[in-house]
DNA sequence: GGTCAATGTACCCTTGTGGTTACGTACCCA
DNA sequence: TGGGTACGTAACCACAAGGGTACATTGACC
């Protein structure tokens, strides 16, 4: 999962996400949407490719980039035992005028 | 939120919070536990320092950090819109066998 | 005040990263 | 088969990132 969050250190490839969330996109639409030229694109889309993010199919000349969401349940998985620690904090924020401290380790 | 992604793609980084999510501790005891120099600690933490990642507190000549969860909670906002579709997805593979793809887009 | 302990900062160096232009390649179509 | 289209890759370049060593700073303690 080191790779997916190194993926994710970029904006340019975040917006390509971002995108892809909404529909599949060939690389020169992707391209289009950022401010970067093709072949930069084109080395980020590897990178998305390598970190296991996107997924691409060949149309003829054409290869059309999709999204595979399931790479970034490794981010919420990674994400997980850090939810317990800030949710816990909104609750002893939101509750803590009416009740005491309970459970405060 | 895009400096807590920067900050998250190191790995000494994440060791960093992985230890802080346990107990606070000092800087001394962080560079103990990486396989780096204390200077270079130092200028991570202060890498997560920027991204509110951490806290630190000041105690004579010791700083000790502490972990602010709650600057997670950006990128769990982030990873939003993606768990559903993932999750959809992992509901379609569970559940393929026993009805037809209802909502399929 | 002098010294030690804990830590951050300055400086330097090497490597990685992201961008560009030029080129190679695969495919369709006439 | 020749040409245009849609890509990826190679080569190159500039700068950011991360590592180390040396030094500055701050506080405790004698």
């Amino acid at each position: 999962m080191d790779a997916v969050l190194q993926a994710l250190a970029d904006p340019s490839r975040r917006t390509v996400l971002e995108i892809l969330r909404r529909h599949p996109a060939t690389a020169g639409e992707l391209a289009a949407a950022l401010p970067i030229a093709r072949p930069g694109v084109s080395r980020h889309l590897r990178v998305l490719r390598e970190a296991g993010l996107v997924d691409v199919r060949q149309d003829a000349q054409r290869r059309i980039y999709a999204l595979r969401p399931e790479a970034l349940a490794g981010v919420d998985q990674w994400l997980e035992p850090y939810r317990a620690l800030w949710q816990n904090r909104m609750d002893a924020l939101h509750t803590e005028v009416a009740r005491g401290k309970r459970e405060r380790k």
